[in-house]
DNA sequence: ATCCTCCCCTAC
DNA sequence: TAAGGTAGGGGAGGAT
């Protein structure tokens, strides 16, 4: 390693270079732990200064620390050993007692030979960190330092591995003995090796830490020691940046101070792209569950769908197979959760192969830095390294000038952002025909539950893992691999396993054993600071260790949130659940890299620039916000001015300041030009020299919605003090909105009706009183681990496959003729809510509806009331006019219309009604009893607090049963539909919100009695003139659409049937 | 105790 | 030349 690279003076703390181990001896040692804060905890006006010791740190990344490596690496040894035995002992063992550490590139592959090594009983070490424990060293190449390195040792040629398993024994290592013949490595010999000194270097070789991708900064040329801290090498300056940075037109040109600058590197920054994605993906996923729930169309236009132009993902759409996730975790009595952590192999470089077949098989990383020019050094991140690359040690993340000195010819493919969102979208439609529900977690990744797909299809787990696999192969040639656990946990650990190009299925029996041998750093969430602590205050941050401590020492040591964890993870526990639809709680921009102003003047266009791009990004999301926070990195004093990474910030301190955000008449916005005068003038109060600015970000917070989620400004109300803190908040006159959260507050033992967190449209959620808001998450989550989705079991609801491939439906058919689709009916009832709404219920004689209201049992309805409790004053709320239609409507119930006969209902007669929650008592008894208990809701009698689903609302469902159920064989009357859509409008515009209970109850009552009789049909849009049930789903989506648009116009957010 | 604010940390 | 972004979890410690 070494040599070549140094005398380009790029390099930064090589192994051999002397200010590398002088470094190390200005390094601080776990125990002197030295870390000084020097600051201080920031008022209101002052800016909050933290900052790590010179020393030991200079990176704002933290601290730069040695130790305990031996004891480090031995586990790290350990570890993988084991991880190796789990490989596939196939009985042979001609290797045994052999211990082999395979050095570079080779042929076969290190994947090949490592295989083939564990299969036949030998040991395969990945990393070389103690040539005392390795017997051969298998290589097809040699640097003329490793050639030194393994002087005294036995290496040998791949074939020696090969030709023994084809012989059938050991044959003797001295007739495979590698010589070397010629060093296709340029410049090998030029630079004098610097002789190490450090003992534990000469035992070790880089290898760095487990797999998570290497270090974020790990550019550094020091090759990292285990327990260094990610981070650039600090005190070194880039001459080559000193260099171009004094010309001031290069400057001008490249810099900051460039007012193109930030497109120019926005549309560059692979991290940017990483996180961009993934919010889109996250809302992507959202819309498609939402519209899979309330049985709604696709919304894209047809000219939408080859939306291929761009980077952006916004404006694709997915389809969800399944109407209904199964979220929340399954109670004791059902079944397991299946959980699949599916991650594309070496993403950006398996994408980039696509068209570079010929380049498959060879150490290839993507990389800005794309010829070879200046002489190999470079301080370009690497993206991503393919699995031949990983075998020369070089990771995710490292420089690319020390990815050279690993692998001195390792390949550079650039970056195609389109191509990757374009496979990434390919992987997610697949997975989302198949998942219950699915957490985006970035643009190669997503964590699918499977439980009910697996159980209705009566799939293995992992024959369906491997369909999976085969899909994407498929359709985007590329590989992901697959980990299938009953947990997340175990799902990702899987994933370790399976990678590259398999699926694997950890149980939990497997679990422990294998945990045991894990890092505590190798755990998803944990990092190097944790482990560090762990060590510190545990004495070893080994899982098998940390298996002895209690759940108390560990959560003393980490924190409660962090040591629970952990505790949970050495035995395999993780109750996590998939997370689809959290809402976004802000949104920011920042740019830490080619910060480099010299005058105010720069700096200032350069903010009001970034605020711009806030503003953009929040009307992306329709959302105004009432915080703002400055985000300054200046350069550490000790820190060269031009650090080693090319353009980079460097070592620095970070300033936060985080002020209200208000435009001028008080109101939360995205004002571009007010953001940008707040942020200015907090820049400003810094008073910090502009010269030294490594880094400027823009954070908003306290977001809102954009349009108003009640009518008319009212919402300002309670915020319009601004000025004043949080009494204002507290004291200010409730609003529409508050009241009607204030009536379900009330309700405590109630049911509080609220859509799914992916059917509220965000920045309406996000306008409610924060006390709201909590109350609906609390709410958001007991429903969660109360209520389990059961339409998969249910035998009467036929698993309707859906072609995944089938075409969403246009929104706007782009020939007027076409034959109108659901959409345009629905967008058209949108259009137009009152069309229809205020349509006056008038009876009609032959309407269902339109029965004289006389007779029945009236009272049964206030009886209901009062049974349970919460209901008459919902009841007493709605306008006298709906009481009363409610009142008729309960009149109705029994009043014999003398429509189709009753034989129909035998179909339902199957259903269970013993599922229906007590808390649910029909209105009338006889009736309700004989009818199918709407699934979706039903939980088999449990639970505290568990949700109501039908109270108030009991008489009019009634009623609709008997509608749908009498005309089964028949359409149901326009006119009857209009009425009942009249008396849905009328509930759900009642003042204050109160009949909005009762609108969506009866609304997905109405949805499961549909389904009950053609659920098969919910999801086809298209209207079908001859088939009943078609029609019948159509009227239910078009009044469906109609309180939609009443929700989000009133509410500001979508109805949930769920 | 419980909340809130200010960070640090982590992931891709 | 290179493009070190971004959102959320949660810990520490002060305010309530
Ligand atoms: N430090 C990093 C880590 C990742 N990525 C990008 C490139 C990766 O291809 C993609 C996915 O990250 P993964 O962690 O999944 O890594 P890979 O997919 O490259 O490899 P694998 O998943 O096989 O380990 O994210 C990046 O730009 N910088
Ligand atoms: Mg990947």
């Amino acid at each position: 390693m070494t040599t070549g690279a140094i005398s380009n003076s790029q390099d930064y703390f090589s192994e051999e270079d002397p200010s590398f181990l002088d470094a190390l001896d200005d390094v601080i040692l776990p125990g002197e732990e030295p870390i000084i804060q020097r600051v201080g905890a920031g008022s209101q006006d002052k800016p909050n200064l933290k900052r790590q010791r010179e020393d030991d740190d200079e990176d704002v990344y933290g601290a730069a620390q040695f130790g305990n490596f031996a004891q480090y690496m031995d586990r790290k040894r350990a570890k993988l050993q084991i991880q190796n035995a789990g490989f596939g002992s196939t009985g042979s063992d001609i290797f045994r007692g052999i211990t082999i550490y395979i050095n570079g590139w080779t042929t076969p592959s290190v994947q090949v030979l490592r295989e083939v090594i564990v299969s036949n009983g030998g040991v395969f070490q990945p990393y070389l960190v103690n040539h005392g424990l390795v017997t051969h060293i298998v290589t097809c190449n040699l640097t003329p330092a490793k050639m030194r390195e393994f002087q005294n040792m036995k290496v040998v040629r791949p074939e020696w591995l090969t030709e023994s398993v084809a012989h059938g024994s050991l044959l003797p290592w001295t007739d495979f003995i590698f010589r070397p013949e010629q060093h296709p490595d340029k410049s090998q010999g030029t630079q004098a090796t610097t002789q190490k000194t450090l003992s534990f270097r000469q035992r070790e070789i880089p290898a760095s830490s487990s797999s998570k991708s290497a270090a974020r900064d790990s550019m550094s040329d020091a090759e990292e020691e285990e327990d260094e801290r990610p981070k650039y090498a600090a005190h070194k300056s880039n001459p080559n940046a000193q260099r171009v940075m004094a010309q001031s037109d290069w400057r001008q040109a490249h810099t900051s101070a460039n007012p193109d600058f930030i497109e120019g590197y926005y549309k560059n920054s692979r991290l940017h792209h990483l996180s961009t994605w993934k919010a889109e993906l996250r809302n992507l996923v959202q819309e498609a569950q939402a519209r899979a729930e309330n049985g709604l169309a696709s919304g894209k236009v047809a000219a939408e769908d080859t939306e291929s132009g761009g980077v952006s993902m916004r404006g694709a759409e997915f389809i969800m197979r399944s109407p209904s996730r199964s979220k929340g975790k399954a109670p004791a009595s059902g079944e397991e959760r299946v959980i699949m952590h599916c991650d594309f192999d070496c993403f950006f470089v398996s994408a980039g192969l696509l068209k570079r077949p010929e380049m498959k098989g060879q150490p290839v990383v993507v990389c800005h830095s794309q010829g070879n020019q200046g002489s190999g050094s470079s301080t370009s991140e690497i993206a991503s390294c393919s699995y031949e690359a990983r075998a020369f040690n070089i990771k995710n993340g490292m420089s690319l000038q020390q990815a050279r000195k690993l692998c001195p010819g390792v390949k550079t493919i650039p970056y195609e952002f389109e191509l990757y969102k374009e496979l990434s979208l390919k992987f997610y439609t697949i997975l989302m025909s198949h998942a219950d529900d699915l957490q985006a977690v970035s643009v190669d990744e997503a964590l699918i539950e499977v439980t009910g797909t697996l159980s209705r299809l009566r799939l293995k787990a992992k024959d369906f893992a491997e369909s999976i696999r085969a899909e994407v192969k498929r359709d985007t040639g590329c590989e992901v691999s697959i980990g299938i656990a009953h947990n997340i946990l175990l799902a990702r650990l899987a994933t370790r396993k399976a990678k590259p190009a398999k699926s694997y299925y950890l149980s939990e029996g497997d679990a422990a054993e294998l945990v045991a041998t894990l890092d505590i750093a190798d755990l998803h969430g944990f990092g190097w600071s944790t482990k560090q602590k762990a060590v510190e205050k545990l004495g070893s941050s080994n899982l098998g260790e940390l298996s002895k401590k209690s759940r108390g020492e560990l959560c003393d040591a980490l924190g409660k949130a962090m040591g629970e964890t952990v505790y949970n993870a050495i035995r395999g526990i993780d109750h996590k659940k998939l997370e689809s639809d959290k809402p976004r709680k802000s949104v920011s921009c920042e740019i830490n890299y080619g910060i480099r102003f010299i005058g105010n003047d720069e700096a200032e266009v350069f903010v009001k620039q970034m605020a711009v791009e806030v503003t953009k990004r929040l009307n992306e999301v329709g959302m105004l916000g009432r915080s703002i926070t400055l985000k300054i990195m200046k350069r550490d004093p000790e820190a060269p001015v031009e650090p080693p990474k090319f353009m980079g910030h460097g070592a620095c301190e970070l300033f936060n300041k985080q002020g209200p955000l208000a435009d001028p008449s008080g109101r939360a916005t995205n004002d571009d030009k007010v953001i940008g005068e707040h942020a200015w003038r907090m820049l400003k109060s810094f008073n910090f020299p502009p010269h030294e600015l490594r880094g400027i970000g823009i954070q908003i917070q306290k977001l809102e919605s954009k349009h108003t989620a009640v009518p008319q400004g009212q919402k300002t109300l309670p915020f319009a003090a601004i000025k004043a803190p949080k009494a204002s908040v507290k004291e200010a006159e409730p609003d529409p909105v508050k009241r009607l959260c204030d009536t379900a507050r009330r309700r405590a033992n109630t049911p509080v009706e609220l859509p799914t967190y992916s059917q509220v449209d965000q920045s309406v959620y996000q306008s409610l009183p924060d006390d709201i808001k909590e109350e609906c998450e609390q709410e958001y989550k007991a429903r969660a681990q109360s209520v389990e989705q059961t339409d998969v079991v249910n035998p009467l609801m036929p698993y309707f496959k859906r072609s995944r491939s089938r075409s969403v439906q246009p929104l706007f058919p782009s020939r007027a003729s076409a034959e109108p689709s659901t959409n345009v009916k629905r967008i058209t009832s949108m259009l137009a809510p009152k069309r229809a709404g205020t349509t006056s219920p008038t009876r009609r004689d032959q309407d269902f509806f339109g029965q004289r209201a006389r007779s029945g049992k009236a009272s049964v309805l206030d009886e209901e009331l009062q049974e349970l409790g919460l209901d008459p004053e919902v009841f007493h709320l709605l306008p006298k006019s709906i009481q009363q239609e409610q009142l008729t409507r309960a009149r109705l119930i029994d009043r014999d219309v003398g429509l189709p006969d009753m034989s129909q209902r035998v179909l339902f007669k199957p259903q269970d009604k013993g599922v229906r929650t007590s808390s649910v008592p029909p209105p009338s008894q006889a009736q309700k009893a004989r009818y199918p208990q709407p699934v979706a809701l039903k939980q088999r009698g449990k639970e505290k607090g568990e949700k109501l689903y039908f109270t108030d609302a009991d008489d009019i469902m009634g009623i609709i049963e008997q509608w749908v159920g009498r005309f089964m064989n028949r359409a149901p009357n326009t006119k009857d539909v209009e009425f009942f859509r009249a008396f849905l409008v009328k509930s759900m515009e009642a003042p204050g919100g109160q009949g909005v209970d009762t609108a969506v109850k009866v609304l997905r009552w109405w949805m499961m009695l549909l389904r009950r009789n053609w659920g098969e049909l919910e999801h086809v849009e298209e209207k079908d003139k001859e088939n009943i049930g078609s029609i019948w789903w159509t009227a239910f989506r078009e009044v469906r659409a109609q309180m939609d648009e009443i929700a989000l116009r009133r509410l500001g957010g979508k109805l949930s049937l769920r």
